[in-house]
DNA sequence: GCCACTTATCTCGACATCAAGATAGATGCG
DNA sequence: CGCATCTATCTTGATGTCGAGATAAGTGGC
């Protein structure tokens, strides 16, 4: 996915749309490598994270918290599943819902990896002050609300 | 690609992530839908556009452009000149070089879809004002080109 | 002019993602 | 209860992207 690179005035949609593409691709990059000297990429990552800090979850409830469908988890799982990082088991509750868990391994690899990715992250938002950070979160979630409640009421 | 979900500080490092993350999905799947209409990617549509607001340009060129490696632009070039939209001549000066230009029916085909691409971006933006954009922009170019310096220093 | 190096493009194989559809199980209206 | 509908997961097939390597052509030192 690429995106329109002209635009006249500084603050046409599109250019704004350009400036934020541009960001979250070159820090998308910075948390890639962050993360694949474990052999893992960003999705397989997240996933990890999400069983370290809100425990076992059924497989769609990690889809929604890390954005992917429900064919990109079970690929996720998958891939995590035959490195022995996690495994799925049922759901005493309901029987078609597969509960995904950390394995010790797993527990092992992302405890560690975790606090090395947040630091990495940090570095590479040492530019932004704190009060920065607060305003760039708040313009980001405006917009990005604004703009994910246009797709939903479109279909 | 997916993004870690969890942070305890507002403004730690990996929340400013998530939610800049989330705001690009959003707004890109926004871009996505205002250009699908065409049967074109965002890629392809970003390529259109390069040719039409800066004239025919060398396969490597647009790839810079839109952020795209040198085999995605062959494959974008490929896609679009199946469907006669672009096509590929010889660069007169350099003999690897191949010159990407939009055919009658390309120039007819982006210059009607960008003007509305661009009404489109406005809407799913609508709700930020002129000062947030700018402001935005700001924070968004300061982060981002750290962050993306980074990428180059360490080889 | 020759050779090493760089640049421009393309090819190949791998991969993550998605949309759509298939199952199987849960839920609730009548 | 029984049937229609919804929900959770997985499967399939297609797509777009990338990294690495191949090829061909330009460039510069000597």
């Amino acid at each position: 996915m690429a995106i329109p690179v002209s635009s006249r005035r500084s603050e046409a949609a599109t250019h704004v749309w350009l400036v934020l593409w541009k960001a979250a691709r070159a820090i998308g990059q910075n948390a890639m490598r962050s993360v694949s000297a474990l052999g893992l990429g960003l999705s397989d990552f997240a996933v990890l994270e999400v069983l370290l800090h809100k425990g076992p979850q059924a497989v769609n409830v990690i889809g929604k918290k890390v954005l992917l469908t429900s064919a990109s988890i079970t690929a996720a799982v998958d891939r995590l599943e035959s490195r022995k990082l996690v495994q799925r088991r049922a759901d005493s509750k309901d029987r078609r819902s597969r509960i995904v868990q950390l394995t010790k391994t797993g527990r092992h690899l992302i405890e560690r990896a975790f606090q090395k990715h947040a630091m990495d992250m940090e570095e590479t938002m040492a530019v932004l002050r704190p009060v920065e950070r607060v305003e760039l979160i708040r313009l980001l979630k405006k917009v990005g609300m604004w703009a994910a409640a246009r797709l939903d009421d479109k279909q």
